[in-house]
DNA sequence: CTCGGCATGCTTACGTCGTAAACACGGCGC
DNA sequence: GCGCCGTGTTTACGACGTAAGCATGCCGAG
């Protein structure tokens, strides 16, 4: 008969499916009986590759940071730390669904601690000691999650105004949001990221 | 009967005893019934007050930033702005369990509208153009936030160094984590965190 | 005072979820 | 040629969110 050979299960093919998945349904609609109709097998095969649906949440952070693109070492820190930090962030455009993942449950595996050590060697290079070079990761670290995660999700107290239009706000009540009306209707999420990116990046300059 | 008169439900009730079961026993455990049983009543009754489960995550943010503590006016721009941020830092600190909810449904009521207002205008009064304003003030949240919940939930790519000691790891394949090893033992977070502010605050005076 | 409606809570029920357990089967080593 | 092991299936259980309908008590209108 000309069906199709399946091609066998495995934990990477797995992994990648449930991205693709999660990317096209959302985060909520991931089940594991979904999940395997998907892949054209029963939900309870997964549990051969995978334990449960956590470690299957984990390793979906595994892929996503698999795609992550580690600029090359030859540019100077402050090049090769933002242009990092810009994949990191076109990570979270890439899979804004599965992106929340990664800030949510940290990635404890080798290719993790790699990136870490690479980041931590590019900032010693450039001549911090060790204390402020974990210092500026984690500060850049959290800079770079929090602005992608309120990119994605809306910000975090966001005047409503970007939602429904600052200009539904009274100007009396929130003259602060209403002059930011006009702004707010095509903010530059690119140029905004970088400002604060620069902000970080400038005050480490000093402390070199 | 001696039997004790239930205080009636209410939304607010509601939410304020889903908060306390999120902190004692975590989000994952939350559930209607649950929480019904935590209220001494079924869970459908609930529903009367609130329309699903998704809305009572929301209301539930809504008691986190209502217990947000918002500094006084009078005490200058900086000294303002980083007293607000270490009081959100704080709220992760009492709710670590809720906290991430704050990250990932940002809350669109009043209350929320009025601190994005009351912080725009300490910006303004210090003399920030509105563009600035606004950037300063997603730059600041998006810190403090991935700070926030990177130290509830464990640093994103952290060096597992700092959960498995990272003096377990080669020295020679991770030489820089490795020189960490010590100070990652007991990391002063309160200073890592004024670090990062420090940085964003200091870089913010420049463009005044 | 009575009555009727409405707000509040309860009961039952449905479909979906994660996953434990037992089973079927096919290929590989002895 | 036989048994074992890795892969996939079947069935089943308890918990979940919530729709629908029912019970009950309070409050205002007559």
């Amino acid at each position: 008969m000309a069906v199709v050979k399946r091609r066998p299960l495995s934990r990477q093919r797995i992994l990648e499916a449930a991205v693709r998945f999660v990317d096209r349904e959302g985060l909520e609609a991931l089940s594991m009986r979904k999940l395997g109709s998907e892949l054209g097998v029963e939900a309870m095969s997964l549990y051969n590759h995978v334990p449960n649906k956590d470690a299957l949440l984990d390793g979906m952070v595994e892929v996503l940071l698999g795609e992550l693109e580690v600029p090359p070492e030859d540019e100077g820190w402050e090049r090769r730390v933002r242009e990092a930090y810009r994949a990191f962030r076109r990570l979270a455009h890439e899979h804004p669904n599965v992106f929340p993942l990664l800030v949510v449950r940290p990635p404890d595996t080798m290719d993790g601690i790699w990136l870490v050590e690479e980041f931590l060697k590019t900032l010693r290079e450039a001549g911090f000691d060790p204390q402020t070079a974990l210092y500026a990761f984690r500060a850049l670290s959290s800079y770079a999650s929090g602005y992608a995660i309120a990119e994605i999700r809306g910000f975090a107290m966001e005047p409503a105004g970007a939602r429904a239009g600052a200009g539904t706000l009274s100007e009396d009540d929130f003259p602060h949001i209403h002059e930011l009306d006009a702004p707010l209707r095509d903010v530059d999420h690119d140029a905004e990221f970088e400002f604060g990116l620069d902000l970080i990046l400038a005050g480490l300059k000093e402390r070199l």
